[in-house]
RNA sequence: GGUCCUGUGGCCGAGUGGCUAGGCAGAGCUCUGCAAAAGCUCCCACAGCGGUUCGAAUCCGCUCGGGACCUCCA
């Protein structure tokens, strides 16, 4: 079998993985900034992620995800508001900024577990680790990479670049930096404006504010990630994990911070997850072009044609690479919606064929099965390509309806065939892509009356009063109840879950 | 303006130089009281122009288009 490959950012190549630690893996992902609702851009690097960590999991690894909640809110450009976006949407909404957080990051936990995402191990808050914040900055300035000015600390890029490859990430150059000609404001104070912040001073109407060797002021964005990975997963991890758009600066920055701190690069592999189109622009708060996740599972929302269930939407996200852009459309969500509902039906199908030779009578499909089913495992192997698990599980789709319809013999494969194929659709639909079916079948009452309507229209149908059966059809479809006549005079149904 | 990425059939998307990705939609057929579902078949695309090669969607160059980052951002 192969062994798993990761693309790391920082060589650009998919490399192979070794834990520093045998049998454990330190997962880091950055988390939501909880000043305001989760949309589905932000839905993209979670449910990633989730399948990495469930992936790691799988193959054997102890595996510590720590995922920060930002809740100490970073700043509009530096110096232009003099206040941060947690505090200023405060006032707006006349709630203590502690309240909002706690609100939005319920939100983001409820959205997490309708995506079926597993929780990490660690999720600790940036407000929670102020004193570790303020510790490493006191590390960075003995060392000389950072500087004092009016309450405010600010790390020496010039100077770790000389020495580091500040840069080298994000694929960025230092010089060019330099010549960047927009004009921001607040700018003055550092030394260079490559510079970045490691403390605020907090202006007075700051309400987010903590006293620090410099004054009282507030963290500056990056050092939160540098001090809870370290915190947690060491001087050293393995991988870090976010969003394309958070290499330059956030992550850049992190590397070297944590570098000066710890005498060491403390990532082995950088992970990035491409970005979440809409009309091939980038769905973010600049472009006023999101959809938060609560009016997506709703569908209250002007672009939207209907509701998108949540599992649909996950499907959806691992229908693609991560490293590829992925573009949002009606037409691609309920591409999906079907998709998705055909290979849950088709699992469903293989668990109930029974099946005790042990010679398969095709012995050309047996193998090809055997085929797309041992494939699943190199596709992961291959930094996670959940598209290309999924097109070998549709592959197998028409084989599985084919024996439940009588198409195909069910000896056409053997008994053997027959249990790695139940096993595997388990392993990857369920405990890897952590799909679940989303049609409504467990409530008891309603499959007591579904029993008795199906009963009647059996009868109905026994004695051809087709005006009865399509009238129960018809109404229960009205309901979003869909009764299908199987082959063998049986009925089935399906209610969603809304 | 700088840096980087990208352009695949009606739509979404895999693609390691040679072999049908896959999903959805569409057409036909089979099954069915009719549906739905399912099965089979069809639609075999790689922005354009050059180049390298026995052979290129895949490598190189140019042109055109799209995007990301450089500022909070998943």
């Amino acid at each position: 079998m192969s062994k798993l490959k990761i693309y790391n950012s920082y060589s650009r190549k998919k490399e192979l993985f070794k834990s520093l630690t045998p049998g454990h893996v330190g997962l880091y992902v950055c988390g939501p900034t909880v000043s305001g609702e989760s949309h589905l851009g932000h839905a993209r690097p979670y449910i990633t992620f989730d399948v990495v960590n469930r992936y790691l999991n799988y193959l054997g690894y102890k595996v510590r995800y720590v995922r920060n909640i930002t809740d100490a809110g970073h700043f509009e450009e530096e110096g232009r508001e003099a206040e941060d976006k947690i505090s200023k949407k405060a006032t707006l909404e006349k709630l203590e900024p502690m309240e909002l957080v706690q609100k939005y990051t319920n939100l983001f936990h409820w959205a997490m577990e309708q995506f079926n995402t597993i929780p990490p191990s660690i999720e600790p808050t940036a407000t929670g680790h102020i004193v570790e914040q303020i510790g490493m900055i006191e590390q960075i300035i003995q060392a000389g990479y950072a500087y004092e000015k009016n309450g405010s600390v600010y790390f020496n890029v010039k100077k770790y670049a000389a020495e580091y490859d500040y840069g080298k990430l994000s694929g960025r150059v230092i010089d060019d930096l330099l010549e960047t000609t927009r004009e921001l404001e607040g700018q003055e104070e550092k030394n260079d404006k490559v510079d970045f912040a490691l403390w605020k001073a907090a202006a007075p109407e700051h309400i987010m504010r903590w006293k620090s060797p410099w004054g009282v002021g507030f963290p500056g964005w990056h050092i939160e990630c540098s001090a809870m990975a370290t915190k947690y997963l060491g001087k050293q991890f393995d991988i870090h994990g976010g969003g394309m758009d958070l290499m330059f600066p956030h992550h850049e920055s992190e590397m070297a911070q944590s570098t000066i701190c710890n005498h060491v690069s403390p990532v082995s592999y950088w992970m990035h997850n491409n970005m979440i189109t809409i009309n091939g622009k980038k769905m973010g708060k600049s472009y006023n072009n999101v959809i938060p996740l609560t009016q997506l599972f709703s569908g209250n929302h002007p672009t939207l044609e209907k509701a998108y269930h949540p599992m649909v939407v996950r499907f959806f996200i691992l229908q693609t690479q991560y490293r590829s852009t992925l573009d949002f459309s009606n037409e691609a969500l309920q591409a999906a919606e079907k998709g998705l509902r055909r290979l849950l039906d088709a699992f469903e199908n293989l668990q109930k064929i029974q099946c005790t030779n042990s010679i398969a009578a095709d012995e050309e499909l047996n193998v090809k099965v055997i085929k797309l089913v041992s494939e699943l495992d190199d596709f992961m192997n291959d930094d996670f390509n959940t598209a290309k698990v999924l097109a070998n599980l549709f592959e197998i789709v028409p084989v599985i309806n084919g024996i439940k319809d009588k198409t195909i013999l069910p000896e056409a494969l053997s008994s053997e065939t027959y249990e790695v194929l139940k096993k595997q659709f388990k392993i990857f639909i369920v405990d890897l892509l952590g799909l679940k079916n989303f049609t409504q079948t467990d409530n008891e009452t309603l499959k007591g009356v579904m029993e008795l309507l199906i009963d009647i229209r059996k009868q109905a149908k026994g004695k051809k009063d087709f005006a009865t059966s399509d009238k129960i059809r018809n109404q229960l479809l009205r309901l979003g109840i869909v009764v299908k006549d199987e082959k063998d005079g049986g009925m089935s149904w399906s209610a969603e879950t809304l």
